[in-house]
DNA sequence: TTGTAGGCGTTATCAA
DNA sequence: TTGATAACGCCTACAA
């Protein structure tokens, strides 16, 4: 092309419309993320890296969040259906299974990130739940541990249900197991449910001695509990949390925690959404990335 | 228009493409955000109630993320600008003013949040650092504090600057100051600078009951490393941090805080952007939101 | 190499 | 009311 054209461009400084660019050729070169609860730091991290990741590809992250309300997604996905996204990273809310088919036969490209359906033939990107919650329940065991409850989540999402049934694997095999130390609490009543759980734990007459809990927002608040309660979380019992936070590393003794490689999940979902998006690959993929669990101690020291 | 159409439209579900109605109608119903520092918990409180705000209105935001780089910002604004957004919503980084003059010049709306450039005529949304700095260092004296230090960050930040002056002028004005405690922490240095910074404050010889910190990183840092020298925050001395953390409300001990409105600082900005764009006001606007001093005893008992 | 025409999905305009 | 047509800014394709 003529050289003088280019010139003149830069000297105008010419920025072409991506918008006209993707109406011609189809692409918008944008996708969008559906997140389940921006207030929850764990997504919040996690939608800021798939940002970054996506961003260093070439692509806008449209991000919108459901409040755990398939509705609420199914709006989110209309709104960005509408934006022409190539694609979507998606944490599905609950009971959404109808959504996602919906997408399915709409050939929408899309990544379940950090929950999914095993029922349903879609890529994911997870982290291997049962075996880093089994490893880490034997750690309590490990620790001398002989009565262990847990607090989970009373509701049916297959990645919270995958904990539960790697740490009550893990307590069967060691022959400790015993339902009536299993807590659940509601999503939307989860302060008061985690006094009581906490309440109820501690009231055994058989005392407790460890507690495992199953997500980020249910460890906070129990280790708020406890400590409100005064009970010395070294001394008095062993707690196993779920997600990193800050709180843990100023508390005067050390917090073991399930810390999700969250940039790994970013980076994983974005590329294999760009995958499909780009034809690179029809095949499905399920992939799993590895939690890590940390003892702490030497965090304190570092 | 024939019900007919408008009946087999929802039938095939019709969505209309808002890119190609953007094209034609030359807006895109898209605002750009830029951030300075996506890890930093505050502004990724802030990115997400931006958002949310914004898809009430009926408008997508495309995050950015500078890492406090006047030329990722520069970048950031070309691939903004190139998907048509119609204003931006912008937390400057140093150094910057010659792009925002860049923006002024083109027309393009914008409105900056939490930092500003006092010498610039630009929409603003902040809070009241001087004032609440004040009010905060003066209640650290109300407890009985007669030598208080103060760690701030070694940059030209206009609001961080206010902070320290706020904090200054109270000392000053109760005879206290003292220039010899005032430490400063580089933003590339920070967990080591901080180290040294608590170092010197705790080896004067005139022992030091008091620590104010200027941002929330500088005070989650300060406290890590408080504790981990075994200082009793309690008892030993009174502190006063920038922003709400988890981990305060699980430590033993309340730690006093201000707690800025990040959710009215993302309505105030979202709107402030809106008018601006839908050309209802003309006029620069400096918007000033109170930030709140939490001194948590209530917050342990509720 | 350079120029021209057509179309992407809308909306606005004008004519019927 | 309705239908036809042009235009938004870009890209592709084909022609000169």
């Amino acid at each position: 092309m003529s050289q003088k054209i280019l010139d003149k461009a830069a000297e105008l400084n010419y920025i072409p419309n991506t918008l006209a660019k993707g109406l011609k050729v189809g692409k918008s070169r944008t996708i969008g993320l559906i997140i389940a609860d921006i207030s929850n730091l764990f997504f919040g991290a996690l939608a800021l890296h798939i940002q970054n990741y996506a961003e260093q590809k070439g692509y806008s992250v449209i991000i919108g969040n459901t409040n755990e309300q398939p509705n609420e997604m199914e709006n989110l996905i209309k709104f960005l259906y509408a934006r022409q996204v190539e694609g979507l990273i998606i944490t599905p809310t609950e009971n959404s299974q109808y959504l996602l088919k919906r997408l399915m036969n709409n050939k929408i490209p899309f990544v379940l990130v950090d929950r999914s359906f095993p029922e349903l033939p879609v890529n994911s990107v997870l982290i291997n739940n049962y075996e880093i919650s089994y490893r880490s329940t034997e750690q309590l065991i490990q620790k001398g541990c002989k009565r262990i409850g847990l607090v989970t989540y009373k509701q049916d999402h297959y990645h919270i249900n995958e904990r539960r049934r790697g740490c009550v694997d893990a307590l069967k095999h060691a022959g400790i197991y015993d339902s009536d130390i299993m807590e659940e609490v509601r999503y939307d009543f989860l302060k008061s449910d985690i006094k009581k759980a906490i309440c109820n734990l501690m009231s055994k007459r058989e005392k407790i001695d460890g507690i495992f809990f199953t997500t980020n927002s249910i460890s906070i608040n129990g280790v708020k509990e406890l400590i409100k309660n005064n009970i010395n979380i070294q001394k008095d019992i062993q707690i196993m949390c779920f997600d990193e936070n800050d709180a843990f590393y100023i508390l005067p003794y050390t917090v073991p925690f399930i810390k999700q490689p969250i940039k790994e999940m970013a980076k994983n979902a974005v590329e294999l959404l760009i995958d499909q998006i780009e034809m690179k690959s029809g095949e499905i993929e399920n992939i799993v990335v590895e939690a890590e669990l940390v003892l702490n101690e030497n965090v304190m020291c570092q």
